[in-house]
DNA sequence: TTCCGATAGTGGGGTCGCAAT
DNA sequence: ATTGCGACCC
DNA sequence: CACTATCGGAA
C-alpha cells in the first residue's frame, strides 16, 4: 500500500513536471517602459536584441512562454548547468530570419550557426545586477562556448549620454535600448529594475474597410483595414478605446497611427491607432 | 486618496506546420 | 503546387 | 509585440 502510495505519487508528480515543461512560462523579469524620472547613470545599459527570448534552467530552453526550443543537441549539450536569461540572435534586421530557425520543431545544423545565445542575466540568482553582470562574464568565459556570449554592458553618465547611445543604436538599426539597475536584486515582474527604449514613428493612411472585432468586442470594430500614400494596405488593431471601437474612423477618414519599424516588405511592425488626422 | 503591478482579453506582421484545395 | 488557417514568436 | 479595461494593494 505504501508502496503504491509513493509510485502514484512519483507518478502524479511526473505528470504534473511533463505539462509544466510544456507550457508554464518560467519566472522572469520583465522589462517596463523608459520615463521621465529616471536616472540613467542608475543602470547598465545594453543594445536591445530583436531575436527570440531564451530561457535555460540547466536541462532545457525554451521560449518565454514555457515551451521548449528544438535546438541543435551540440548547441545546448555543453551550457553550464545553471539558471540563463538571454536572447537568441544572429544580426541586427535579421529577426524573421532568426525567428523560423528557432522555432521549426526540426532543427537544421547549417541554419543555427549564425545563432548565438547572448545572454543579460542569471535568473534567481542572489546580488544585486552588478554582481550577477561579473558572475555571467565569468560564466561564459568559463563556458567557451562561441555561440555563448554576455551581451555587453555600459554604463552612462546622464540622460544626454543616454540619448546620445539611443540615437548611435537606433541609427545603425537596432531596436533600441535596455536598462538594467544596477542595485536592483533578482525578482520576477514588472518594475523600474528593467526598463527598455525604443523608438517610435507616427505615420498617416486612409481608411479603407473595418474589420469586426470578436470575444468582448464582438459587435463593434476589431481593426481598421487602411492604406498609405504609397498604396500599402495593412490592418490597425491596437490602441483604439472601447468608445472609439464603437464609433470607430469613417471609411476615407485619415488616421495616423504610431509604428516601431517598417517590416521587409514596407509594412510598419506594431501598428497602433492614434487619432484621427486633424486638419483634413 | 492616488498610483502601480498583475490579469485577462483584444489586435497587428511574419513564420511554421498542417489541412484543404 | 497553391492556398488557407491556427498557433506561436515578436 | 501593441494596447485597453479591471482590480487589489502598495505608496
Amino acid at each position: 500500500m505504501l508502496r503504491l502510495r509513493a509510485w502514484l505519487c512519483v507518478a502524479l508528480c511526473a505528470v504534473l513536471s511533463m505539462q509544466a515543461s510544456q507550457a508554464a512560462p518560467p519566472a522572469l523579469m520583465h522589462a517596463q517602459r523608459h520615463h521621465d524620472g529616471i536616472d540613467p547613470a542608475a543602470y547598465w545599459v545594453s543594445e536591445k536584441l530583436d531575436g527570440v527570448r531564451a530561457v535555460w534552467d540547466g536541462r532545457v530552453l525554451r521560449f518565454r512562454s514555457g515551451r521548449p526550443i528544438a535546438a541543435p543537441a551540440w548547441f545546448t549539450a555543453s551550457l553550464p548547468a545553471v539558471p540563463l536569461d538571454g536572447e537568441l540572435w544572429i544580426a541586427r534586421g535579421r529577426f524573421d530570419v532568426l525567428s523560423g530557425v528557432v522555432r521549426r520543431d526540426v532543427p537544421d545544423d547549417v541554419d543555427w550557426q549564425p545563432v548565438r545565445y547572448l545572454l543579460f542575466d542569471l535568473p534567481g540568482a542572489p546580488g544585486d545586477f552588478s554582481q550577477r553582470l561579473a558572475r555571467l562574464k565569468h560564466i561564459v568565459a568559463d563556458a567557451g562556448l562561441p555561440w555563448l556570449q554576455a551581451v555587453p554592458q555600459q554604463r552612462v553618465a546622464d540622460r544626454a549620454e543616454l540619448a546620445s547611445r539611443f540615437a548611435e543604436v537606433v541609427a545603425g538599426g537596432g531596436e533600441g535600448l535596455m536598462l538594467h539597475r544596477a542595485d536592483a536584486l533578482w525578482t520576477a515582474g514588472r518594475s523600474d529594475a528593467l526598463l527598455k527604449l525604443t523608438p517610435f514613428f507616427d505615420a498617416e493612411a486612409a481608411v479603407t474597410g473595418h474589420v469586426p472585432g470578436k470575444g468582448r468586442h464582438r459587435g463593434r470594430l476589431g481593426a481598421l483595414e487602411v492604406v498609405d500614400a504609397e498604396g500599402r494596405r495593412f490592418r490597425i488593431g491596437s490602441g483604439f478605446s472601447d468608445a472609439s471601437r464603437i464609433a470607430p474612423p469613417a471609411i476615407g477618414t485619415q488616421v495616423t497611427y504610431r509604428y516601431r519599424e517598417l517590416t521587409a516588405r514596407g509594412l510598419p511592425r506594431f501598428p497602433v491607432f492614434v487619432r484621427v488626422r486633424d486638419l483634413p
